[in-house]
DNA sequence: CGTCCTCTTGAGACTACTCAAGCGGGGTGG
DNA sequence: CCACCCCGCTTGAGTAGTCTCAAGAGGACG
């Protein structure tokens, strides 16, 4: 689509074998929860060799599917949503890249909602076979994978708190701050901000405001010089108010971003 | 504190040693997910034999606590929440009885969010390390254990829908619906009704509304004879329409109740 | 160059909130 | 046993935040 994700391929991504992998979005953030051996990271290597490349707005795995698969989101952002019968969507969660979806909902035998694109995506299918041979004889990653998903659940709690309880400005300045260190995680963010490829009416079908008001929120957050947006790129001018405004504790996140801010 | 909670003991609970346990709501919650077999049930029973009664709104595991034990409730119900800076709580999940709370999360090492009483409850402590030894010895009891932890994730997604998507009038009916569902799975519900001892305040902070105005939407709900509430006991006028209402669909719950309402 | 999609802004309406006051019922102390 | 008191429920009035509808502007792409 865009001339930056086209010089991202499988081959590309699998090549590297056993040197350095910091580079690859599963490996850096698992890195940070369970240290891994040179055998782990060849391993995961190996099950995001095979990469696809997803248009914006495609829908990955349907509300009802039988879960047979993975999904492994390599590049851009990907949600987990909710349709009413209004029409309505309700995304509820992020997707962003190193995020494996589902690694064990296996359980439930279907899917209660559908995973979809917002941007450009590439992503890689693991079956779910391979991936449950992979944790048996991979403590580490299993561990990883397990502590990541308990993360997860940590941050839908936190966005039910922000729907729940928390004015316009506080949720999307949450969002962004959250995003701030989840994508700095996985190397596609700085302190200074970050490509955010979606639009004002996925936001608002994040945070449950419209897009007219997403709209408004951010006008005022650009006015008083919180932030920048310009052509999908995030630029934040002022963090510290701006996780003061969101109350923001990075420590659900359980990264090493975003630690340094207040001091003691 | 009530005649009704202390006819409850743990020794009544724990006599009925290998005969039927069906007024055991752990077995009967888990029977429903996963076949068990006397065994299991016996175990079940067992860890469920020392019961402690504890009064309203009393803080059961703190955040930051270090999870050192899980809590089963038996009886009255408990919450998920947490609490902003300015004081407002945001309630993230019912515990009903039946429930047993964090049964894997160790790996995180420290709770992110509180559990409190909103009723009078008997809950039941559970060592953590009892509990791993279980789920070693009883794979019955581990699966059925896992499963109700995916469904608990299920219920938080729906909750995000409700308070990011949904009237007041719908997420209230919504709630209600749920309880009604996963109440009669352990027998402390019928389809005319349950006792649901909790007040508007509370309501409110689970739903994202203000008390008073979880009181007008009760008002309108009463005056369409959706449902009566007088001294905590929850009368459903009108089932079909209240689930209609929630757009509620059961099925998430992975219950046997409530399955009946929609004819093909 | 036209078209479509997203962003932007305005105006008016509505939902839900805050503050405030009165009511009622169950528990407690005299 | 009665009176009081406290907490939760109820209702009103005014307000704030957010929504809907609508129209125009700015880009990207064919």
């Amino acid at each position: 689509m865009s001339a930056s994700l086209e010089q991202v391929s499988g081959k590309h991504l699998a090549s590297s074998g056993a040197s350095k992998h910091h580079h690859h979005p599963l490996i850096r953030r698992l890195e940070q929860l369970v240290p891994l051996t040179e055998v782990d990271t060849a391993v995961l290597c190996q099950i995001s060799a095979v990469t696809r490349q997803v248009a914006p707005h495609t829908d990955l795995v349907l509300e009802g599917d039988p879960l047979t698969e993975a999904v492994l989101v390599l590049q851009g952002f990907a949600v987990r949503y909710k349709l009413r019968d209004t029409g309505a969507r309700q995304i509820l969660a992020y997707l962003v890249p190193g995020d494996l979806c589902d690694p064990d909902a296996a359980l439930l035998g279907e899917m209660d909602h559908t995973i979809s694109t917002l941007s450009a995506c590439f992503v890689a299918r693991i079956p779910r076979d391979l991936l449950s041979d992979i944790l048996e004889e991979h403590p580490n990653v299993a561990r990883a994978l397990r502590l990541s998903k308990l993360i997860e659940e940590a941050t839908t709690r936190c966005w039910l708190m922000n729907v729940g309880s928390r004015s316009a400005l506080e949720r999307m300045a949450h969002l962004l701050c959250e995003l701030q260190v989840r994508l700095q995680a996985v190397g596609f963010a700085t302190e200074e901000g970050y490509e955010m490829p979606i639009t004002q009416q996925d936001l608002g079908d994040t945070l449950g405001l419209s897009n007219v008001h997403v709209n408004r929120t951010m006008r005022v957050m650009r006015e008083q010089s919180l932030i920048g947006w310009h052509s999908k790129q995030l630029t934040i001018l002022d963090l510290p108010r701006l996780q003061e405004i969101a109350e923001f504790e990075p420590k659900y996140l359980r990264t090493t971003a975003g630690h340094e801010r207040l001091p003691p």
